[in-house]
DNA sequence: TCCGATCGTCGAAGCGTTTCGACTAACCGG
DNA sequence: CCGGTTAGTCGAAACGCTTCGACGATCGGA
């Protein structure tokens, strides 16, 4: 390992001037610039990341809290993953990965004063989420991934649940349907304070009332199995559904089976939307499945995008909602038996 | 940020004596000690990583490289990636990403000579990996989760593929199946040399004559469209066949959709059973999936262990190989029609 | 022609640790 | 009571980089 003053020696001049041709924080002259360029590429020499890192005190090192919660890892949040670093490699920081959730605040308190870590985007942000306390006390830059009650002050990415919802319900009363079940994530999730599920259960009263429609929503464990209870109980409680919207990455094909079991055919009796959905998850059922797709690894780029550009000073608070896509597939379709009661609430013109 | 010189002037002593302290090199009186710790609490102190792993020359981070292929991420890589971060995490060790895939060579030889990792564990290792010769050269300690054609004096953990499939072909044979179709990943993948895709084919021929059965192997690619397409060219292939075993995450619900379009009933038609898959996945199908379950995250964890044993000298090459394990779910079932063909080949008991 | 800027370079002082050599005091066996 | 360990502590020198202040040389303007 070559080390900056062989590289120095090697081309007769002082240190500081190879690190001046390395950091361009001084003026070189084109002739010596070319001496250590050269030695540098004779000894094959790289920088110590370290020894760099505790000069400037910079670490070019970004977290990625990524509890690894009950609910497990979806094609979703892998690609958040995916998306941060990429977006991290490219501008040549390096992205280290942490399982802390909002329960082990000594770990991070810990990672944060270690100074191990320019700063820190996090995944699976709580409602209430003790992590934001402890990073902005230990001085830590950090984007959320998500979003908290309380946003002022501070940096986040999170997709338009609101939209999201909207669109969906827009798109099944476009179709005719009026009897339209929400399978959200689980009762513990929800009230674990976990954002998505509960900003599309409000969403999707909104939305419903906003037509005039009963807003019937019912959680389901995150599982196949989760799925088909919810099914079974909204079958239940609503016998007449003929619309699923369901958030729930894992239950989904739960309430597809059990749809199946019960011989109501996909689409023909019973519309099903996908909320938040990777296009790859979608197409895995049959029929693939309308979705709103998830911005994807577009969300973890542009979340470390954004606190790249903190750390570099250029570019204070970033708060940016991404709505997912409505497509179409093979899952939905118009209303089988447009009753008479359907007529007279203001339906949009789709 | 509290450094060790405040600490060593709150405690009244010298900046060694904090340090033999903290990493316990040399002996302290209780007295001192008391007074040190009480300072550092007070002080809120933690050590700069950055500092100490100059002094150290060792950061305390190791790197996952997990090129991000044209295969996307399954949920058994996933899973891979969270037991190495919970297995490094649990070492006090620091995990990065690094999305170097085998043909990113340089960004590698950078990664590796800037020192700014102890170690590293690939991720999708093909046969021929130029990665290894690069963290050779430059003496970083590395495993690999999967293997190189030749594993001479490297550390690796990967999934015993032959006795898998073995497994696998085992069940099927057993329940009298004589007809069994193997789809693999595409044959870009295979040409690619993905070690996966390759022994598992071998395994395969080997596993099917010996027992004197027809090899029939289709490549998928990687989605639900592919597995469609492979299942409808080993229809062609092979009308009588019975069974599948599929080693493709995507396609294998792809192999499903159009097993259910030609009214082939699962598994009352057509047996499947799914290879290398996680529990989750298996379930999501309907009927769920016999499957071949993958040792997932012990595999991350077991691979971050060894190279860890291999930094602290304790340890040095670990070679091992994890079967996936049977598990019978609903999708395999005694063959249909006992033709009188069947007899004579020294079937298993089973 | 002289002055102040600017350019190009150097030496040295950090950054916050670990670790080596040295020193003192206490302790042990003879 | 003495020489040799050992326990406990200290100061200073690394580790490999950045950055500050200084200095000679060059240059443009009055």
């Amino acid at each position: 390992m070559a080390t900056m003053h062989d590289v120095a020696r090697l081309a007769r001049v002082s240190v500081s001037t190879v690190s001046y041709v390395l950091t361009g924080t001084r003026p070189i002259s084109d002739a010596t610039r070319a001496r250590v360029l050269e030695a540098m590429a004779e000894l094959d020499y790289q920088p110590n990341a370290m020894a760099r890192g505790l000069a400037t005190r910079r670490s070019r090192i970004v977290g990625l809290l990524m509890p690894m919660s009950e609910r497990g890892f979806g094609a979703t949040e892998t690609a958040f993953v995916t998306g941060a670093a990429a977006a991290a490699s490219d501008a040549g920081y390096h992205l280290v990965l942490s399982p802390i959730g909002a329960g082990d605040l000594d770990d991070l308190r810990r990672l944060a004063s270690q100074r191990m870590v320019d700063g820190v985007a996090l995944m699976e942000v709580q409602i209430e989420d003790g992590r934001v306390g402890v990073l902005q006390e230990t001085g830590v830059p950090l984007v959320l991934i998500g979003r908290t009650s309380d946003t002022t002050g501070l940096s986040y990415v999170d997709i338009d649940f609101d939209q999201t919802v909207r669109e969906a319900v827009d798109h099944l009363v476009g179709l005719g349907h009026r009897r339209i079940v929400y399978v959200n994530h689980s009762a513990a999730t929800i009230a674990a304070g976990y954002g998505p599920a509960l900003r599309t259960r409000d969403s999707f009263v909104a939305a419903m009332t906003g037509y005039g429609l009963e807003p019937l929503m019912i959680p389901a464990e995150d599982s196949a199995a989760g799925g088909r209870a919810a099914l079974a109980q909204a079958m239940t409680q609503a016998p007449d559904l003929t619309a699923v919207l369901a958030m729930n990455e894992n239950a989904i094909f739960g309430i597809l089976a059990e749809l199946a079991v019960r011989r109501r055919a996909v689409p023909g009796d019973v519309s099903v939307v996908s909320m938040v959905t990777s296009p790859a998850v979608a197409e895995l059922a049959y029929p693939a499945l309308t979705a709103m797709t998830s911005p994807g690894s577009a969300l973890g780029r542009i979340a470390v995008e954004a606190l790249l550009r903190q750390l570099d000073g250029t570019g204070a608070h970033h708060q940016q909602l991404l709505p997912c896509a409505l497509e179409v597939r093979g899952s939905t379709c118009p209303a089988a038996r447009p009753d008479n009661e359907l007529t007279g609430t203001g339906l949009p013109g789709g």
